[in-house]
Formats: structure tokens, C-alpha cells, sequence
DNA sequence: ATTTGTGGTATATTTTAGTTACCATTTAAC
DNA sequence: GTTAAATGGTAACTAAAATATACCACAAAT
């Protein structure tokens, strides 16, 4: 459904299908388009990795805000946590296959990002 | 280039090519992923668009959202602001190349959220 | 004179991101 | 045997966004 805006005999306008909370787009955009989020799940892409190796790998980003988006993800369904050690205490995330669903997306994002060669100011 | 953790005979970590600040997908998401960007973007597809119109389409985002939002967009080269006449001031925003080059991500996204119907919390 | 339209801005509050330091535990080097 | 680094986090705090609510000057129609 597209959103639209008429404007009536007298002028006055109505909009037509407005995303009236998020629409899908945005939807989607709080999925995958969190700080760090889609960082994190391309990551993933190839094998489970560690807690600490996936911070070390995301240079900017702090374990909280690693360890919150990985709970964020883990909530969403796209990844899973796994202990594969008591004792020493060792912990893999990875894919679901929802999460691995994703992949196709960022990896065009990845490409149109690369090809546009992008400036960020902050 | 793959980022990758690597230890030595020591037990030591090491990472390489770690995404130093924003990897190609961060900065991506930095231009396309921001709160209502996407879905700005993509009421523009078709057609030039006036700012109160947009406003209105995006149930849920405020103006002032609406317009910060253009005005990074602008700034980055993705949206023209163009006003189409003074005194009964009226502007129109519309795509540049650049802008409508991200619209298959954006297609992309929007039909991953409809086929995987998410349900959103907040 | 009131309402509706135009394209915004100012102020304040709430939410999120990010920094820094710290926990208990284990293994290995000096 | 003590220091150093590893493990996976958490607590307390500050800085930066997002959001809500009003409001501006102006124009045209009711």
C-alpha cells in the first residue's frame, strides 16, 4: 500500500495509508539498523564466535554496547547464545536462520557502501 | 577484508582488521539506517514531495524529526531541497542519483519485514 | 474573526549511546 | 607466589539523540 496525500475540493488534505507507526521500512530499520547491529551480525556471518573476540573485532563499539545488542538480537530471534564452557566460562554467539536471512541485505548494503565510498563526520 | 582474531603459541589474542571505527556496513547504516531515514527515503521514490505532505506520511515521526532528518540527507547528497515558490513559501523535497541508488536496499529490507512479519515492542 | 494551510524553530523531557572502572574466575609466565 | 592476561560480563555515570508540546509569520478561504 502506498501513503498519499489528496487534497480535497476545498483544499484541505487527507493522507492515505500513512505509516502510521513504523512501517515496514522502519520495521525492518530497528531490526538491523541499530548502532552496531548490523555490524554485529555480519560478524556471525561464517562461524559462532565469542563474547570477547566479537568486541575485540568491533573497534569502536564497548562490550555494553556489544553485550546489549547481542541480548537485543538474541530476543529478536536472530541469534542464539550458547555456554560451551562452565568453569572456564566460554560463550559463542550465532545465526539463527532468521538471523542468516538477513545476510543478503547487509551484504548489498556492504557493496552500495563500498561502491559509494562514504564520508562520515562523527 | 575479513576481520579475525588470531592467537599465538602463548595463549595471546591478537585481532586483525578489525573494523576500526565504522566498517563499511556501520557507515552504511549511518546514511540509510538512522531513526526515519529509511522510510523518508522511501516516500521520495516516485516523486518530489512537500515537507508538510512527508510529515504527515510518516505517522509517528515529528517535524522536527522530519526535518533534521532532510537536512542530513541533503548534507549527504541524497535529497534535493527545492523551493518552488516564495510567499506562499512551498518546498518540495525530491532524490538525487545518489539517493534513488539506495532504493533497491531499502526495496530489499522492506519486503525481508513483510515476509518475516516482526512484531516490534516499543 | 476563526480555521486551515505553508515551512519550519524553541524549549524541555525522556531515551539511548558511550565511557570508565570493576567483578570473580582460570591459566600461564616470571 | 605474585603478576599478567584471559574469560563474560555488570554498575555508575555522562553525553548525545529522540520525542513531545508549543509556537512563529504569513496566506487564503469560511
Amino acid at each position: 500500500m502506498e501513503s498519499s496525500v489528496k487534497t480535497d475540493s476545498k483544499g484541505r488534505k487527507k493522507v492515505y495509508n500513512a505509516c502510521m507507526e513504523p512501517c515496514a521500512i522502519e520495521k525492518g530499520m530497528r531490526l538491523i539498523g541499530g548502532k552496531w547491529k548490523g555490524s554485529i551480525i555480519y560478524h556471525l556471518k561464517d562461524e559462532p564466535v565469542r563474547f570477547n573476540d566479537l568486541s575485540r573485532m568491533l573497534g569502536g563499539a564497548t562490550k555494553k554496547m556489544v553485550d546489549q545488542r547481542l541480548k537485543e538480537l538474541e530476543e529478536e530471534g536472530m541469534v542464539i547464545r550458547k555456554v560451551i564452557s562452565d568453569r572456564p566460562i566460554a560463550v559463542t554467539y550465532e545465526l539463527t536462520e532468521f538471523g542468516r536471512s538477513a545476510l543478503k541485505i547487509l551484504d548489498d548494503l556492504k557493496v552500495w557502501s563500498e561502491t559509494h565510498n562514504i564520508e562520515i563526520s562523527k
